[in-house]
DNA sequence: GCGCTCTACTAGAGCGCTCTAGTCTGAGCA
DNA sequence: TGCTCAGACTAGAGCGCTCTAGTAGAGCGC
């Protein structure tokens, strides 16, 4: 309260030339609101009301903060402002750093966040860093909410989670727990896959599994029930995988040392598919002369020329509009019952896919 | 200052039952110390004291303390200690959020930032997200130190940031700006490849180039000496390419197009490399008794069954243990000229690689 | 002239912590 | 008894913002 706050001008001297020459200037201190109200000769406060965008400065006023701003490099510190607000405007994302589906669905959640005003915080799931870390540190950082990418955890851990603060899932769903959902229509998809393999001719179907995998339960349970609804329950064959490429490649040698190659493959998502359709080509099998191969997911990979493979295209965009707007939304109204936006899925038919060369094999 | 504080503790119901069973409590503010505080009956600055592991609490106030912050659910608030210390103890990681080898990195960076203390926090550099504005979100989250995974940007920018921050460049090399560099050793690594084919007697050696990714310069420039120098200048061939698949791809499909196929292809990464192996294998040439193959970091994919690349690995654990050093002895110590960590590679040979059918093909 | 509204701006009290400069207590010692 | 001193603890001033409540002055109708 004695005396009036001393600015960090250093008397009189441009702060631009000499400073701003030599490296790691930390020892003068970072910028603040107070330098650049001093600068233009107004209060702190209305420095702040420029910087949120918010109604009450007049337009000579706001550039000439903007400009002084800009001139002593100023930037708003988060931290203060999230103290300050009790509001961050940060969106957690949790997701697992080898997934190339999740890296399409943060740079989707970016885009989104963006356009609601959001910062994203990223936390990445890893061998060594398990989902109740990766979501602690998020929680540290005062996310408003938490958008999970294929969270593997328990109903417990997320209902302690949820009570702090929301949560979105992208694709596991938590009966139970007051979580939202965002997932694709597995059940749907599993069926446009399976519809266009019968479409070609294709009765014998061995579906490569997913494992523990976000989707692969709904994905098997419905590979089952389109077989046997078509009168193939005996023809019903669930290689053990998990979604990545090496079970694929395991799978198509098991199928190879077994000499009971069946005349289509659906596989649980395109990692598992990509190594199988590799493996099982370089065994001198044609793909699709000899095996058609459906994939999940529809990663960049799937697309490169050299491997074309037709998988179920999962709507990357509107996972991620969904899943933000589910958080926002909450935010808004938490006592809203927990909803689950399903999305629909596309097939995309490349070349892995083509009539099975003599009806009825095996 | 005007009567005591008045704590969240809701009169003196018990906060564990009712409450904590109904979804998102965030009617009832998150607690803060006052309320530990309150709870135990101590001052704020000692809660402050147990949880910042200093010393001058005595062993039985500290259990106290701790009890009860964990029976009402307490969490230190990262925002407010940051503001008030002026100490974040957060690096921030900018990667790519497609590319596996920063995924490996950031694993082994999570590790060593938690043996010094240090949170981490992801910004992700993509298609639609450039590095300026991942470097924005890290620099407004006060991340006491930057980690760049291959920035791919301009000196000048390199040179603002650095004013404010410590940098740490892993990989690229950012001559006359204050920024710290880790590295492997790309020259040492190409001449490890290139000795290792030539041991096993290939003459006729093609790289496929990395453009402007990480290290593919040098490692262009290695493969150039490294044929000038074996008296083969005339059986160099730089083929384009970019660090992808399809652009490995690309060059199989070129060679074969050319029908000049060389016995042994040296590829700037991995990615680039199996790319080039699937579309050359699927042709029928065979790998590697028709062509020889090598890669470069060692990335997961190298390593399954089927594909079995012959690569030279970086050392993933030490880049991220140097590059969180750095950026910690710069903190210590900002006036430090910048240092260049350069890290010794290892070549692994699998199976992708053998002697050349007969010598002297062309 | 008066009251009224509207715009442009300011004062100052927090937000939840950290950290310096204390106070208070009891043990040790002459 | 008085003194020092270490250990345990507290008071209170920030950190850099936001945001409510307020002021000053212009414009306007009557």
């Amino acid at each position: 309260m004695g005396g009036d706050r001393v600015t960090n001008t250093d008397g009189d001297t441009a702060p631009g030339d000499d400073a701003s020459k030599r490296p790691n200037r930390r020892g003068n201190r970072r910028p603040t609101m107070e330098d650049v109200a001093a600068r233009v000769g107004v209060s702190r406060a209305l420095v702040s009301v420029v910087f949120r965008d918010a109604p009450g400065a007049s337009p000579q006023t706001r550039a000439r903060v903007l400009r002084a701003a800009e001139e002593i490099g100023y930037r708003p510190d988060v931290a203060a402002r999230t103290l300050a607000s009790s509001r961050s405007r940060v969106l957690g994302v949790m997701l697992t750093v080898h997934n190339a589906f999740h890296a399409d669905l943060v740079e989707a959640v970016y885009t989104e966040a963006e356009l609601v005003g959001y910062d994203v915080l990223l936390s990445a799931h890893a061998r060594t860093r398990h989902t109740e870390k990766a979501v602690g540190a998020l929680l540290g950082h005062r996310c408003e909410a938490l958008i999970l990418l294929g969270p593997e955890t328990t109903t417990d851990f997320l209902g302690e989670v949820v009570e702090r603060v929301p949560v979105v899932s992208v694709g596991p769903r938590f009966p139970g727990v007051h979580v939202d959902t965002v997932r694709t229509a597995e059940g749907r998809a599993t069926r446009q896959a399976l519809d266009h393999l019968g479409g070609l001719g294709h009765r014998d179907i061995t579906h490569l599994d997913g494992g523990t995998g976000a989707g692969s339960a709904e994905r098997r349970r419905a590979y089952r029930d389109w077989m046997r609804r078509r009168g193939l329950a005996d023809r019903v064959r669930v290689l053990p995988g998990d979604h990545t490429e090496s079970s694929g490649a395991e799978a198509a040698h098991r199928l190879l040392a077994e000499g009971r190659v069946p005349t289509a493959l659906f596989a649980s998502n395109d990692r598992s598919a990509i190594g199988f359709l590799d493996a099982i080509t370089r065994a001198g099998v044609r793909v699709p002369e000899d095996i058609s191969l459906v994939g999940f997911d529809d990663i960049p990979l799937a697309r490169l020329a050299h491997i074309q493979l037709t998988t179920v295209r999962q709507d990357v965009q509107g996972l991620a509009r969904a899943a933000v707007r589910a958080a926002i939304d909450r935010l808004a109204s938490p006592d809203l019952p927990p909803r689950v936006s399903v999305l629909e899925p596309e097939l995309v038919v490349r070349g892995t896919t083509a009539a099975p060369r003599a009806a009825g094999t095996c």
